[in-house]
DNA sequence: TGGCTCTGTCC
DNA sequence: CTTTTGT
DNA sequence: ACAAAAGGGACAGAGCCA
């Protein structure tokens, strides 16, 4: 197949809103796909790459995209493949000489493309996900069938590959297998305990704690570790490897959360078990500088059993007896009515913790999925910000004004300092009123930002205070989003910096 | 060597 | 990670 | 219910340059 046959699918996607329309326009691309193209094939319609990331985005390849068209002659997905790879294997500006070639052969709407898949940004309105939903159909496949067979091997363009050359008994026998990560199961968010006591009465609370979700594996002597996006995590964490090679089960796959705790075992804010994320040189330095510990809550698979078709109480049975150590085990409680609960919750809250989650007693482990049997509660602040600044909005926020520049009061309520961007909780209708009504307070502008003297006031919800090392203000609220426009209140009413230390009790500023 | 920019990976 | 939008 | 797309923050590592 030739790339331009590519791009024209996706174009094609572009232009079709209904998922029906998508999933049809995929599966005429995957018929048109050989078996040698289809690993590569199947990524690049799910707007990915075989490889993963080149460690090269949009900044390296704009020097590319700059070039002169000489003579646009498509090449193929196999061609365009091998130069991905020789740029994978290169250093540095190596990267961008051996794509340069490439770049000559390419049309303008195929070297935007390019760009795209590089940069994992191809906007056509369809990902893995419906590419997922279009391999199934393709082959009539059940839900169940796919299901089982992503379980083991949670890769779209590899299954597809898998599918075609040997055909559906291929998958007949796929299942859970130790060692071959999971897609991990997901809450869903709940506003407050209230939400969920409504619905439910089965359930138990844990708490939700502020660190690395991981996946452990063990046969034997070998033992791995997943991140939440199936990272193989295993050297970041030796203290897990050995706490799991003592435990006196065999074959496991556990899951949990890796927490940084400080000399006194208490949780360490996230940004510092974050050192330990992608820090690769020195790992027995700053294991002893940031201690990780384990946290788990699940068990998947043990002694070669998949237990993901168990009830929650019965899995968590089996963990407590693999993991016997409460110190590695999440807490966990089954409140005796509301007040019991709201008890936990605020528990959980006072040690440091995010919130809690909600599991029903009686739902299955479903990878991958945020179902409606794990709710999250987090605990939340609000504030009000004044509006620094807003920047252009993209794809379908291009002409609005979208992110904005988030301000508060100092101490001596004489400046405004920034303590945070956000493009979150902005309906279209704030879009346009913030575009329509901000322009008017106009202060300067460049390409991206149009500066504003601080007049409007919006209603901020955030999770957490970090400590910014680029923000003046030394401080940038986490998961900040936008609760409301304050179009009654002035920026004189805005909260402080005091009033943010006070309330998440945490001391700013050094 | 130290500082800068860019990138990827956690949340 | 959170939120909104659309099917 | 599900998928996609809007983009946020901190960190470490890779490269580059003075």
């Amino acid at each position: 197949m030739l790339f331009k046959v590519l791009v024209e699918h996706s174009m094609r996607l572009r232009g079709v809103s209904s998922r029906n329309g998508k999933i049809g326009i995929i599966k005429e691309f995957l018929r048109k796909l050989t078996a040698k193209e289809a690993v590569i094939g199947v990524n690049y319609i799910s707007g990915r790459i075989r490889q993963g990331k080149l460690n090269i985005a949009w900044k390296g390849l704009a020097e590319l995209s700059g070039n002169v068209v000489e003579r646009a002659r498509s090449p193929s997905l196999v061609q365009v493949d091998r130069f991905i790879e020789q740029a994978d294997a290169a250093r540095g500006q190596e990267k961008i000489k051996v794509l340069k070639p490439l770049f000559a052969q390419l049309s303008k709407e195929e070297r935007e493309y390019f760009v795209s898949l590089i940069i994992g940004e191809v906007q056509q309105g369809a990902g893995e996900g419906l590419v997922k939903m279009a391999v199934t159909d393709f082959f009539g496949l059940s839900n169940e069938e796919m299901e089982r067979a992503y379980l083991q091997k949670p890769d779209v363009a590899e299954l597809f590959s898998l599918l075609l050359r040997r055909g559906k008994r291929a998958i007949g026998s796929l299942g859970i297998r130790i060692l071959s990560p999971v897609k991990p199961m997901l809450a869903q968010i709940a506003k407050s305990l209230d939400d969920v006591y409504l619905e439910n009465d089965e359930f138990a609370l844990e708490h939700k704690l502020d660190g690395i979700r991981i996946q452990i594996h063990r046969q034997g002597d070998v033992v791995k570790i997943f991140s939440r996006h199936l990272k193989d995590i295993t050297s970041h964490f030796p203290e897990l490897v050995q706490n799991a090679k003592k435990l006196p089960v065999n074959r496991f796959i556990l899951d949990g959360e890796a927490i940084g705790v400080d000399d006194r075992r208490r949780p360490v804010p996230f940004q510092v078990l974050a050192r330990r994320t992608t820090r690769k040189k020195d790992i027995d330095k700053i294991r002893h500088q940031v201690p990780v510990v384990p946290q788990y809550f699940d068990v998947l698979c043990a002694d070669d059993e998949d237990l993901t078709g168990k009830a929650y109480a019965e899995r968590v049975r089996i963990l407590h007896d693999i993991v016997r150590k409460k110190t590695y085990l999440t807490a966990q409680k089954k409140p005796i009515g509301k007040n019991d609960a709201v008890g936990f919750y605020e528990q959980s809250l006072r040690r440091g913790n995010e919130g809690v989650v909600v599991k029903l007693l009686e739902s299955e482990y479903r990878p991958g999925k945020r179902g409606k049997s794990w709710f999250k509660i987090k605990g939340t602040h609000t504030i009000d910000c004044v509006i620094l600044a807003a920047e252009w909005g993209h794809g379908r926020r291009r002409g609005l004004l979208s992110n904005l520049h988030l301000g508060v009061l100092d101490e001596t309520r004489t400046k405004y300092l920034m303590v945070g961007k956000t493009f979150k909780g902005l309906t279209d209708k704030m879009l346009q009123w913030l575009t329509d009504n901000l322009p008017r307070h106009k202060v300067h502008e460049d390409r991206w930002t149009v500066f504003v003297k601080p007049v409007i006031v919006v209603e901020v919800a955030f999770n957490e205070v970090q400590k910014s090392p680029k923000y003046e203000s030394g401080v940038a609220l986490r998961f900040a989003r936008v609760k409301g426009i304050r179009e009654d209140k002035s920026a004189v009413e805005i909260n402080t910096m005091v009033d943010l230390e006070k309330m998440t009790k945490v001391s700013l500023r050094g």
